[in-house]
DNA sequence: GCGATCAGTT
DNA sequence: CACAACTGATCGC
């Protein structure tokens, strides 16, 4: 998750550009953004953008611009749908506003904006970021296998080439088309082991400085079905039902089209959507499959991924007949292959009774595709785009750890000009640990509080809302998408095997969902849990998960592994040894892994190559685990207790409770087996770790790096309002940018727009991009830097005359800029404008981040 | 004081 | 992990 939690403020360093990240920087941060990039729409990649006072630039691939415009919330969207919107309420419309043209012909131009710059895929675009010449960086953004729309970005400019992943999924498809593309070719690895790039000296050969990494699901150390393999597998599935039976795909969020385009060329139909979805993919202009796969007309076809809970009448949520098609994100192959053949299995003896199907289709890569992803350039770097705050970094440390074999090897060149990786003290670790267990306890004390409460009010007063309030342990869900599990309301009971079958009787949706995330849990891993408490995991959330670990601790168990910290010698324990394809249980880390999995995954079977057999438990072992009533309580207490013994300084957990925290452990560090990343190697004088806790807990404040840090090409603090180049003009082409081109007014007033410019940029029909107003050009932008770390702000030679007092304000962050107005909403007292603007392209404005950017207005020339 | 906006939480 | 509704704080008017 980009913003919080992502080092460097989300800056790609050496660069001073930041990406998927728009709220504002502090003002002491050593750089201010010069550009923006923005990977793909999800939510959590947007923050800061629905600030109605963003106003620079975003470099985006054409369909984030186009997805990202016609964003809208659920709310709105059932509005819009109900016809209470005269005008539907796009929730980014303020990053685009065209110009109003009058029934004159007359154009307006105050408060225009094009903010998202649109970027063709596979083809290497010029930036300006300073005025200088080697200024210049040039961005190449490529598909990112994650959702429509979605990008990573190459970066290369004097200071190195980065790679910024975004979200991604690198399935072994996708490595090889990565290995085929020229633009990353000479990046890749060099087939020589023992020689880089850097060794070469010609140039040729070069070496990443970075790859910024999408860690979402780095700790995941099982590997995960392929997506072909999960849509196969599911339309296997799908086909032995009846010809007539309705399906209903709970694409809840972007990223499962996958899924729709299996069934459409398995059926040969269409999808009906609903009319958001339907526009959203009418648009795309780089999935002409997905853009035409939909349908309007609930009629057309059994097959439907329309709004999910306001479902159309052919899948009404009453209706019996339908079947829900439910992602989730965290199966195992080998228990894809189960769940596949206990679900035929079932499906063949009656079809009516299996009402609802899982699908693992994971988005993200887990921990052996990113190393054999990073092992394929072996960069100098690895930095992760997402890490848990509440870890305080140590996950960090350990990331670093578990790709330490996939980088390069070159030791005489590899010098980063990045910041280091901030090394965490056992004390930190130690303190993580305890926090985390301290909250999870309350937690649980508060929840067993209000049961309580619950049960005597309800068992007492209402019988009825007691089921509802028996399984409210639905938090810390591990795999988001089981929260996003919709069912209709059919017999409960029905092919769900975890519930005693026969009852037929009739249960609320809400009730059946219950039922059927109970079901869907018992067939992802939880992250960590076959390194901490494997084997008990099926029995535990059966037993409703008490007295078990936190997702916080158990990823504090993993990273202590990788980290190479694990106190006990753990390679007999029995949580260890391979409970679903425990990947990096094998003494060998990452690249082992990796270089044997790369090439042979094709197929998505991955078992018998990533590990060893004996690790894999067998579908009927497995299965046998997963439905056994209890597992041995003293087992899992044992695991735990060894856990904490170590985190607590060789004491037990009771000795501890009573004497407070420990002052010191053992020196010695041994390296588990577990420990993808070998012994822990005595550090360098400039790293503070020590197997002593001492010494300081390093932590970069707050999240930037030292001024050291920084290359001299960009000093701090960055706040030269240089415009970027006019640049991209030349480079962006016509159909790609996309959007509102239905738009009356935009239309027209680009066309009229049009006539005086620049064909190679502005000669298309659409709208978006050609139209700039001239508070936008290079010339005339009035722009003014924010103060930065004790400079003076500076402002170019126009003031922004409204919002002005605002920016003089000294707010810490002046992110409240806000425009008092709507930019276009005094048009008609506007005067006429004598001619068109300048020939001008969006410019790369390295205006500050919450000006008021709506200025003017009239064009004449 | 009220509405709009924004950051943070659930 | 993603979404979106809710909360409280802050600001302009």
């Amino acid at each position: 998750m980009p913003g919080l939690g992502t080092p460097f403020n989300s800056f790609i360093l050496p660069y001073p550009i930041r990406v998927d990240a728009f709220t504002s920087v502090p003002n002491d941060a050593p750089y201010q953004p010069k550009l923006y990039l923005l990977t793909h729409t999800h939510s959590d990649h947007i923050t800061g953008l629905q600030a109605k006072s963003f106003a620079q630039t975003v470099v985006c691939s054409a369909d984030a611009k186009s997805m990202l415009l016609r964003h809208q919330a659920y709310g709105e969207r059932a509005l819009s749908s109900a016809g209470v919107r005269a005008e539907p309420q796009k929730t980014y419309a303020h990053l685009k506003k065209d110009p109003w043209v009058g029934p004159n012909k007359e154009i307006c131009y105050e408060g225009t904006r094009d903010l998202l710059q649109p970027l063709r895929l596979n083809e290497r675009t010029r930036f300006e970021l300073d005025a200088s010449e080697e200024g210049e960086v040039w961005i190449t953004a490529f598909d990112a296998n994650h959702c429509p729309g979605s990008v990573m970005y190459l970066v290369e400019g004097t200071e190195g080439a980065v790679l910024h992943t975004g979200d991604f999924r690198a399935e072994p498809w996708f490595l090889e088309s990565l290995k085929h593309n020229p633009f990353l070719q000479p990046y890749l690895a060099s087939n020589s082991p023992n020689e880089s790039g850097y060794e070469f000296g010609n140039g040729v050969l070069k070496t990443l400085e970075a790859i910024y990494l999408d860690t979402a699901c780095v700790m995941q150390t099982h590997q995960v079905p392929t997506k072909e393999n999960a849509t196969t597998g599911l339309i296997s599935l799908l086909a032995l039902y009846p010809p007539t039976t309705k399906f209903f795909i709970n694409a809840w969020t972007w990223g499962y089209e996958d899924i729709l385009k299996a069934i459409v060329r398995h059926f040969g139909c269409h999808i009906h959507l609903d009319s958001y979805k339907f526009d959203v993919f009418r648009r795309l202009k780089n999935d002409p499959f997905l853009s035409n796969l939909g349908t309007r007309d609930e009629n057309a076809t059994r097959f439907h991924s329309c709004e999910r809970f306001e479902r159309c009448s052919q899948v009404a949520p009453d209706d019996e007949e339908v079947v829900y098609v439910n992602p989730v994100s965290s199966m195992t192959p080998q228990m894809w292959e189960v769940y596949l053949e206990e679900t035929k299995n079932k499906i063949l003896v009656d079809p009516r009774k299996v009402k609802s199907l899982l699908v693992p289709l994971s988005r993200h890569s887990p921990l052996s595709e990113l190393q054999a992803f990073v092992s394929l350039f072996r960069p100098k770097r690895v930095i992760p785009n997402a890490l848990e705050p509440p870890l305080k970094e140590i996950d960090w440390a350990a990331i670093d750890k578990v790709f330490e074999q996939c980088l390069c090897t070159s030791t005489s060149s590899s010098k980063s000009k990045l910041p280091a990786t901030p090394q965490p003290s056992k004390q930190l670790i130690k303190q993580v640990y305890r926090d985390e267990k301290e909250k999870r306890e309350l937690r649980e004390r508060k929840r067993e509080e209000q049961r309580r409460a619950m049960q005597k009010l309800t068992g007492k007063q209402n019988p009825l809302r007691q089921e509802e309030s028996e399984n409210e342990d639905d938090e810390e869900e591990e795999d988001v998408a089981i929260k996003n599990i919709v069912t209709g309301s059919a017999s409960v009971g029905d092919g769900n095997p975890s519930s005693g079958a026969g009852q037929g009787q009739r249960k609320g949706t809400k009730a059946r969902e219950k039922e059927e995330k109970r079901f869907a849990k018992k067939w992802v891993v939880r992250t960590g849990e076959d390194v901490e408490v494997s084997g008990h995991r099926a029995s535990a959330s059966e037993n409703g998960s008490k007295s078990k670990k936190g997702r916080m601790e158990r990823r504090i168990g993993i990273l202590v592994d990788w980290l190479g910290l694990r106190k006990k010698e753990g390679s007999s324990s029995p949580c260890r040894s391979g409970q679903f394809g425990n990947v990096q249980s094998e003494p060998g880390p990452g690249p082992r892994t990796a270089q044997v999995t790369t090439p042979t995954l094709q197929s998505g079977r991955m078992r018998q190559i990533a590990y060893d057999e004996d690790d894999i438990p067998l579908p009927c072992n497995w299965r046998s685990r997963c439905t056994e009533p209890s597992t041995p309580e003293a087992n899992r207490r044992d695991v735990d207790e060894r856990d904490y013994e170590w985190l607590s300084g060789g004491r037990t957990r009771r000795e501890n409770q009573r004497e407070g925290p420990s002052s010191s452990t053992t020196k010695t560090v041994t390296r588990s087996p577990v420990s993808p990343a070998g012994p822990l190697k005595p550090k360098p004088s400039t790293s503070t770790y020590t197997s002593h806790q001492q010494h300081p807990i390093l932590i970069p404040s707050p999240n930037l790096p030292h001024k050291s840090a920084f290359s001299s090409k960009y000093p701090m603090p960055m706040r030269s309002s240089t415009p970027l180049l006019e640049s991209q003009s030349s480079q962006l082409s016509n159909d790609y940018d996309s959007c509102d081109d239905d738009e009356e007014r935009g239309r027209t007033a680009h066309f009229l727009f049009a006539q005086n410019r620049d064909e190679d940029f502005y000669g298309f029909e659409d709208d978006s991009g050609a139209i700039e107003s001239p508070g936008h050009s290079a010339k005339s932008t009035p722009r003014r830097v924010r103060d930065g770390g004790g400079v003076s702000s500076t402002t170019s030679s126009h003031k922004i005359s409204k919002g002005r007092t605002h920016a003089e304000r000294t707010h810490p962050l002046d992110r409240r800029l806000t425009p008092n107005s709507s930019p276009v909403t005094r048009r008609h007292d506007l005067p006429l404008p004598s001619d068109l603007p300048p020939s001008f392209p969006p410019s790369m404005s390295a205006s500050p981040r919450h000006r008021h950017d709506t200025t003017t207005s009239w064009q004449t020339r």
